[in-house]
DNA sequence: CTGAAAGCGCTTACAG
DNA sequence: CTGAAAGCGCTTACAG
């Protein structure tokens, strides 16, 4: 029923081989059969099964995306990235969602993973150690993205410690002392992230303190908000809240504006992503931020050599960060006395 | 090299044929047959090939959701839905972004798509017209998003013009008068929320004017923003503004606060969408919303039908609005005279 | 209930 | 430079 190389090469009066390698740019032809071939192509609407060129080729040209939640800015943000770069280099991306709290979830797709259908997996991993990480027999090529520690697959990170210890010493430098933490504290990226906080108040000669560790149960803005709420009803209003993603900042943004606080008169906020609603938050939230499309851009240049040379060393690619001062925190009003 | 049917069936001392039955769940087999080919399976580590199941069966599994604009929170809790709906039924969901101004690979999408890759595509066209969209010998099993005029093909959409002019009676029910318009123009949906918006005033009494409709030249937030700032150079403050997306209001809010202007209570702010930043903002967003799961699982449903009696009569399923007011919306003040 | 064969549509050696 | 054959790994008739 369907057109096949096969019609092709017999309506342009040649071999299936050659109208394979017209189509593919592969081996020789004249530019006369190109042309006959090309017409047919045209003719009969020709369109090359993918999924016979991908069992003879062992490729599908496809490649998966996992990360933990699709549905936030920061993902989208990436997501597009990953589209544009994959798309650059004749890849088509296929999404999954692991989640934050499914272990199990992200050992499937390191183990199963529609294996044959995608020709590699991108990953940014929560909640796997380091030893289930370790590549097997069954799993594909796989870069990481994000902080987990391992040099057994290339990996694509930025230093979250620094990056967060530079965002807290950015609080301090403006003269703020008790500066609160607001996140989700699973993942790995939290905990270094928190990590950075810690240095940065200890250099500081501040002490970190369990009271200004604000968790967030999930990692929604909601749940941001409503935690802060309800931290507000207990404790003073710390100086400063570093949270540790954008989207948590927002939360924690919309529970200061409803009780009053103003931000940054009253209490500094800062955030971690760089995404588009938070430049635009009211008022712009200081950030940290990273080139996305650079780290989509490595992530993928990283699979395609894995997927080539199975047997190359691991790489770890680390993409710089930028800390972005906004209107959201400002310097501390000094306090009498 | 790869572990294939034939070697679990050697290992497990039954015939391949029983071994794809076992894996797949299909035809007959004794519980002590399963157990041993399950077993075979486990002990070498069987993945079955997808591209050669694709190739024999004609289907892949994989869907392809193609959307304007991959990096707006809006899509990003869309695509979120799609992967959960299709995970629900044993599907992947690859994605691609068309962009808004991109007519051709809009046209590519539908007639070259890695067709026999995917099953079939979902996709919100933006440009395509109605006759571009009537389904070809060469265009994959297919379902719209969207406001695109046609009865040829699949479709879920939201009734645009109803919701936006109930936003805008909302405004007016608020006491507006002088209530302008922010967005990109370009889409259906778009001259769909204009129609909407214009029926509104109209039905009031309030002539609509071009003075009130501020075109934003591209989808973005900054764009969004920097149209707005541009505006208020030129002309009065408006009593509210209806932005034609959630993420465009955002961008409306910040140029707002930015040039001291308090909302709600200098002018009132809506936008459509409904996206969590949106839910968040300071002060939240006033807005429509749709069911989003509904949406995707709708969607996804349709195509699955598609896919399986290519010749059925095309639907078209109608999801249901909200008007959701909140904070950037509130009654006008009653101005002296 | 099981086995052997055919074939999905490509591409890659292998001959000519 | 081109053609005929083999085979990627499945599943679906077809026999037994």
């Amino acid at each position: 029923m369907r057109v096949t190389l096969k019609d092709v090469a017999l309506h342009a009066g040649v071999s299936a081989k050659t109208v394979s390698n017209v189509v593919n740019g592969t081996g020789r032809f004249s530019p006369e059969v190109r042309a006959r071939v090309e017409s047919a192509v045209a003719a009969l609407n020709y369109v090359p099964n993918f999924s016979a060129r991908g069992l003879r080729n062992g490729r599908s040209g496809l490649i998966c995306l996992a990360l933990p939640n699709l549905s936030s800015p920061y993902s989208a943000e990436l997501i597009r990235e990953f589209a544009l770069a994959a798309a650059g280099r004749d890849l088509g991306v296929q999404i999954e969602e692991t989640g934050f709290d499914n272990y199990e979830r992200e050992r499937h797709l390191l183990s199963q993973a529609r294996r044959h259908l995608i020709d590699g997996l991108i990953m940014s991993p929560v909640l796997l150690t380091s030893a289930a990480l370790q590549p097997t027999p069954v799993t594909p090529p796989m870069v990481f993205l994000g902080e987990v520690r391992q040099d057994t697959t290339d990996h694509v990170w930025v230093d979250n410690v620094a990056a967060s210890r530079d965002l807290v010493e950015h609080l301090i430098g403006l003269g703020h002392r008790r500066i609160a933490m607001l996140g989700l504290f699973v993942s790995e990226s939290a905990r270094l992230r928190r990590e950075g906080y810690r240095q940065a108040l200890t250099a500081a000669g501040l002490a970190p303190s369990a009271d200004l560790e604000i968790p967030n149960p999930t990692w929604t803005t909601a749940a941001a908000a409503a935690a802060l709420d309800e931290y507000l009803d207990r404790c003073p209003l710390p100086d400063a809240i570093f949270c540790l993603t954008d989207s948590q900042a927002l939360g924690a943004l919309n529970t200061l504006w409803r009780r009053g606080i103003r931000v940054p008169d009253d209490v500094s906020v800062a955030g971690y992503d760089d995404i588009t609603d938070g430049r635009y938050a009211v008022p712009p939230l200081t950030t940290v931020g990273i080139d996305k499309a650079r780290l989509a851009e490595v992530a993928i240049d990283l699979l395609i050599e894995r997927i080539a040379e199975p047997g190359r060393r691991p790489r770890r690619v680390t993409i710089p960060y930028r800390i972005l001062p906004r209107e959201s925190s400002k310097p501390a009003v000094r306090r009498p006395g």
